[in-house]
DNA sequence: CGGAAAGTTGATTTGACTCAACAAGTGTGG
DNA sequence: CCACACTTGTTGAGTCAAATCAACTTTCCG
């Protein structure tokens, strides 16, 4: 929101928004030295496309702000969104070629891009670097197989709630919110954009967004800001277990 | 089929069906070494549940001969098949402590394993160990966004034309088939199995066997056993661009 | 102000689900 | 050897959740 583009200094890695969480994240100052030879930084504004499926690709990056999505198109038009990234997520596959998928920028967006050549070669020899991005795709891989299960099996008031928990986690690990009341987030996406997330259409999105509103699982304020007066209810109805806990 | 268990030498690495293709691909003799003091074979029969999701692991491993997979439970009892375990993959991830999934053998099965910590130790220390688990890592990320797309986006019929297809090329790089006529493969699967694959229920997984059979775009013998007399009709049906080609 | 983009809501259709019956194959035990 | 249960798979009839088609509202921006 408030962020201002480049509020940091573009060639100090020491300054960088996404220094602790990045691939970057456990490169010592010598490595991160190396880093800053090979990298360069690109804004793109919201909408933009970044890259087409098939591309050629001669870098690799990391969203330092903003959010872009990872889609699918078939021949029909028919789209499945199959990523969003958020700051630090990593975007290009060491070792191939071509883009296997769509890069879209959704808000504008700044990204810190390694040429590719290099970065597979420093690859090699730096382990903090492998081991990072191996961390990094698990959980990924991980937040793939949760999306499975949505996409697979979830009904679409669940979908949305889902969607709506999903993006409240991650904010709140960034904000640090939940003080007494209710969480508040900001959906980053279109209703059309969270219908080729979930797998739905723009009007069912519509519908079941005003039908949580209307049963008081979310109070809305505007189109994107949304309120959760009681996270456990919308955990319900997301249909993850809320689980009682057991805190193991 | 005729894979009489353990066919291999059981110590000894260089004989093992998977050596070319899993985690220990890149390791020289000397890692190999280190591998077997870590390592140990485990047998499974068809039907059984290796795993439990939130289980305590303390070991990975690799699928040598037989096929697993791996599934997400809802409370309520929905289920979403989210890997499906070849031989010479890997299950497991290396520094977490709880399985995230039930792992079930679909057939007999034979594991490679190793203890977690030894192997999670060996892993900081043999860069050929970390780049090849974070190849097959992005491998999969791949291959579950494929399956996000056939999730969200395809008709139950373009599903089951998928999944015939997955398994065949899947088939086809180990049994190098494809001569004149038609490609023939064995479903590795239950009809309920290939539901919790496809997001579907078992009855519209059988319909649409049925349909794709009574359409001539497969041909059926027995319950399990499906000849492909056109490979690019089925990759039609299946929605994926078939291509012309444009051999870039 | 005008026009496009984004979002909401209603009416109708439809593809997949649910419920149900039945068939084929497999294994067990009397 | 056959009766029986059990698992796996097929097929039909009816229902329902989400898609489709369509009208309309709100917001944004030059």
């Amino acid at each position: 929101m408030d962020l201002a583009p480049a509020r940091f200094n573009t060639h100090d890695c020491g300054t960088c928004p996404i220094r602790e969480r990045g691939v970057c994240a456990r490169c010592d100052d010598r490595e991160l030295e190396a880093l800053e030879q090979i990298k360069y930084y690109r804004s793109y504004e919201a909408g933009q496309t970044l890259v087409w499926s098939g591309d050629q690709m001669d870098f690799v990056a990391s969203v330092v702000t903003g959010i872009a999505t990872l889609t699918q198109t078939m021949e029909d038009g028919r789209r499945q969104m199959v990523g969003l990234l958020l700051p630090s997520d990593f975007v290009g596959r060491p070792g191939r070629a071509c883009a296997a998928y769509d890069v879209t920028a959704t808000t504008d967006i700044v990204m810190c891009c390694f040429r590719k050549k290099p970065f597979e070669e420093m690859m090699e020899g730096t382990p903090h670097l492998a081991q990072r991005l191996l961390e990094m795709t698990l959980d990924e891989l991980d937040a793939a197989r949760e999306w499975m299960l949505l996409l697979g099996r979830k009904t679409a008031r669940e979908k949305i709630a889902s969607l709506i928990t999903i993006i409240a986690k991650r904010d709140a690990s960034a904000h640090a919110a939940g003080r007494g009341g209710g969480v508040t987030v900001d959906l980053p996406l279109t209703r059309e954009a969270m219908a080729d997330y979930l797998g739905l259409t723009l009007e069912t999105v519509s519908r079941q967004i005003s039908a949580l509103r209307r049963d008081k699982v979310i109070v809305i304020e505007g189109k994107r800001h949304v309120t959760i007066p009681d996270m456990d209810r919308l955990l319900e109805e997301a249909g993850d277990d809320a689980d009682g806990g057991i805190p193991a």
